[in-house]
RNA sequence: GGGCCGCUAGCUCAUCGGGUAGAGCAGGGGACUUUUAAUCCCAAGGUGCCGGGUUCGAGACCCGGGCGGCCUACCA
């Protein structure tokens, strides 16, 4: 067998074939002469003529391989499947109509050493397949496509924003201070400095100090590290889009997001309607909005505000069963009975505002509303989506929340922040109005491409390692 | 972190009231010039996740551990 060339120059996509020639009726040739290459998925022998089935990434063709036509016929017959093969010869269709392209010379380009998972059942261990994605991607079509259509969300979410004017930014992913959400970070050393410092949580921070700076609208595409529980919605590392815009307020980043999400639904899928566990859920636009007070009253019948006594907040929660600590006060209370209790059973897209301003460490006060904040999240099938505000300018307001973050921090919550002087020094140079937003990008993965786990959307998902 | 479930050949799965493991596919050998998961014949393939225990005898039962899944708890 000769041997393994250096290159080889595949000269067309299957997926392109298979549209070009659809119409081909049985028994036909084609005076279109092509070099493809992928892997050997199937192989049917038979004596003096030989079927294979080669796939490219893009999808699938036959290779029709008459012993009279196809030079070291024997070696091509013994190929395994999972080798790499580039195929030249003419597109044509067999007596039975199928698209084929006859292999007139062909190249073995790898050996598949170790043996490809059953053709027919492919590969269902689902450890097995996120240790060993590269098997599952040639074998799981499914799998295959939904992070095809991750990657065009990604490339599509871009283009949008730029088409907004906005310029794409890269932070740090090392931050000295952990800051811009509430989660515990991972920590490192940096040896030469001998300084700790935290994978980011958020870049949150950074990105509204570019705002002082002058951008007016930056985002960022990038991974930030949470360090907590796995679970089918959390992966520690997942990517995250941030946008601020200056001189907008939440209502405008409300109206930017639902217009993206409707948009990539519309691109990637072709309708507004997605299936989510196989119940459907229309994500077009205008999305409702609703404050958090008045979804609790809808779904369970209480009325709560920031007045209501804590008594009263602390007997439903138990009512309830929502775990607080003391310390909880009104704002914390109401957040928890909201999220345990009706955050869930929200499906269709909604605007959760108005979050109270105790749990809301970076965001504007509301401007007629006293303790309450002009924060949203979209809460589409049950689940978050995204988390967004109108900014909170004011550094001595700003440092009131940091003091506040610090001291819960101090208490033993290593989910809150801590002061980040250089952050209020930022602010202290002006931060105009702002608007901002963050977008879990595997979430909005999940939402696209309907499916349960977000280890079907991240291609190489945090696991233990394995043991030998 | 808690609850439940799973782990048998490279892959997908069987087996039994505890008696020493079997099939399809893949891989090897052979037949076959229009197949579509091609088909047919032959041979080979196993530390039954690991470690203890009970038993004359354990892959099956018990205990401990590992890894994974689902549900649940938290952040997106």
């Amino acid at each position: 067998m000769a041997e393994i060339p250096y290159r080889y120059a595949p000269d067309n996509k299957i997926e392109n074939l298979v549209e070009k020639h659809s119409g081909l009726e049985a028994g036909q040739e084609t005076s279109d002469v092509v070099t493809v290459a992928g892997r050997l998925m199937l192989r049917r022998v038979q004596g003096k003529l030989a079927f294979g089935t080669l796939d490219d990434g893009s999808g699938r063709i036959q290779l029709f391989a008459p012993s009279k036509v196809t030079p070291d016929f024997e070696d091509f017959c013994n190929l395994n499947l999972g080798d790499w093969i580039g195929i030249n010869g003419a597109v044509m269709t067999t007596k039975r109509g199928e698209l084929s392209v006859r292999v007139e010379s062909w190249s073995l380009l790898a050996e598949a050493r170790r043996p490809f998972p059953d053709k027919w059942h492919g590969m269902t261990d689902t450890d097995t397949r996120y240790r060993q994605r590269y098997v599952d991607l040639w074998v799981t079509e499914e799998a295959r496509k939904a992070f095809q259509t991750r990657s065009r969300m990604i490339s599509l979410t871009r283009s949008f924003l730029e088409n907004l004017g906005a310029m794409e930014v890269e932070t740090p992913i090392f931050h000295p201070i952990p800051g811009g959400a509430n989660a515990r970070p991972f920590v490192t050393h940096h040896n030469a400095l001998d300084l700790d410092l935290y994978l980011r949580v958020a870049p949150e921070l950074y990105l509204k100090r570019l705002t002082v700076a002058g951008f007016d609208k930056v985002f960022e595409i990038g991974r930030v590290f949470r360090n907590e529980g796995l679970s089918t919605r959390h992966n520690p590392e997942f990517t995250m889009l941030e946008f601020y815009q200056a001189y907008a307020d939440y209502e405008d980043i409300m109206a930017l997001v639902e217009e993206l999400v409707e948009h990539l639904a519309i691109q990637l899928t072709g309708s507004t309607i997605l299936e989510i566990e196989g119940r459907a859920i229309d994500v077009a636009k205008p999305w409702r909005r609703a404050t958090m007070t008045e979804l609790v009253q809808e779904s369970i019948g209480v009325s709560v505000d920031l007045d209501t006594p804590l008594k009263q907040l602390r007997d439903i929660a138990d009512k309830h069963e929502v775990a607080y600590k003391d310390d909880y006060g009104p704002g914390k209370l109401i957040l928890e009975i909201y999220e345990k209790t009706t955050e869930s059973s929200l499906w269709d897209p909604v605007y959760v505002t108005d979050y109270p301003v105790e749990v809301s460490p970076l965001a504007r006060e509301h401007r007629t509303i006293e303790g309450m904040t002009e924060r949203f999240e979209a809460i589409v099938a049950g689940k978050e989506l995204c988390n967004g505000f109108s900014e909170l300018i004011d550094p001595e307001q700003q440092r009131l929340r940091f003091e506040e973050q610090a001291s819960q921090n101090e208490l033993g919550d290593d989910e809150a922040m801590v002061v980040d002087e250089d952050y209020l020094r930022a602010l202290e140079y002006g931060l105009p109005p702002t608007g901002g937003v963050g977008i879990g990008i595997d979430r909005l993965a999940m939402l696209i491409t309907g499916v349960s786990s977000i280890r079907d959307v991240v291609l190489f998902p945090t696991l233990r390692p394995e043991q030998k």
